[in-house]
DNA sequence: GAATTGCGTGCACAAGCGTTCACTGACATA
DNA sequence: TATGTCAGTGAACGCTTGTGCACGCAATTC
């Protein structure tokens, strides 16, 4: 039966994207990534790269997709739990501010490349950051009903600064990033009373 | 008397920050910038370069501090049309997104080393980003009566917004861009409502 | 007019890069 | 058991890179 070799080959294919994670670093960005280096890291010779990968920039978008995907699904849950009561938006935060904290080399990369070099890293990356708005602004129409274009305002500049603020959590200490949390969480708080003033607003207006 | 030989030298400086610019597009960022590239562009010999700069690091130092003087700039042209009237809001949004509209280069060089991988270069962007913040807060706190912690926490999410956004007007179209405009413009209301709302709460509470 | 300074040069070097190529040998298949 | 597939290899290629060095030559100083 197959699965021997198949399995050896996702091992080495894994090895790849972790030695890729461990290179990226506050100093060593993806720009100056080496597959020599990489490969090296990995345990391979550096032609074997190619078995896995055509290109050092399908593994970069590999990177891409994996640390969107596991920051979603993180999101996911910390909604989920969120059901049975509390605040949402210091929920949201908290867990989002937590996996800058726990992932900081996935985050670095989104960050980087979403203003990056690669236009199609860049697309890569705003899809990550659409999807996310995206499950913000559904979750406002279902549970908050508001209606889909003021849920998208507000959901896209919630993103914004929320994405914005854990691009400075990833230079600050414990201490920096808990006042960061706090005031974050504040300022998300003044976009959801101003979006919901502003509904109030659109319904006087139209009686 | 001196004065031809320091011109001359000044002339070919100029020449090399002048060539670090051009290199600089949305496909080649400042991490690929070679010495030598720089140096053939400012039709110089490579080791030349060292005549005026000591690193690749100390020239693109530079590049940023003179981004930083152009946003400066974009300030005070930003506080002139406050003057003369009209809504604030549309103004200063206006003004900051003709600027990256025209100096694409620069915006993407500060974007792009806001998250960048060197240290000294992220807390130079940082810095020009904070003076920025200040306006707002002092124009809040001023022209507007608001607490200043309440005015810091509204500016800080109005300067992360129009920035994230500046970042996304650097791909877009001429109309994608007029779209992002009013996009902006609404959300920067919508957080300027949520604070004037916020400091109501505040005053009852008080009472 | 002679001596000094310093910008710009051409050559050379070692190191690193991505990529090609023909290959080996363990696993899969029939 | 014979045959085919394919992940991994090591040598070799043509480049580009940053930088050291000694030198020329024009502007400056004395």
């Amino acid at each position: 039966m197959a699965g021997v070799r198949a399995a050896q080959k996702e091992k080495t294919r894994r090895a790849l994207i972790q030695a890729a994670m461990n290179q990226l670093s506050a100093e060593h960005g993806y720009a100056s990534l080496s597959l020599r280096e990489v490969a090296r890291e990995a345990g391979i010779a550096p032609t074997s790269f190619y078995r896995h990968f055509q290109n050092m920039e399908e593994l970069g978008l590999t990177l891409v997709d994996e640390g969107g995907l596991a920051l979603r699904q993180l999101l996911r849950q910390s909604r989920q739990q969120i059901a049975k009561g509390g605040s949402i938006i210091r929920a949201s935060v908290t867990t989002f501010m937590e996996f800058v904290a726990n992932n900081t080399a996935i985050f670095r990369l989104l960050l980087q490349e979403k203003s990056g070099n690669s236009r199609e890293f860049r697309l890569a990356v705003q899809r990550e950051v659409e999807h996310f708005t995206a499950e913000l602004v559904d979750y406002l129409v279902d549970e908050q009903d508001f209606e889909r274009s003021l849920a998208e305002l507000q959901a896209d500049a919630i993103v914004r600064i929320v994405f914005s603020v854990g691009a400075d959590a990833l230079d600050a200490s414990a201490a920096e990033r808990h006042e960061l949390l706090e005031t974050t969480i504040s300022q998300v708080r003044i976009v959801a009373r101003g979006a919901a003033v502003t509904r109030t607003l659109a319904k006087s207006a139209k009686s």
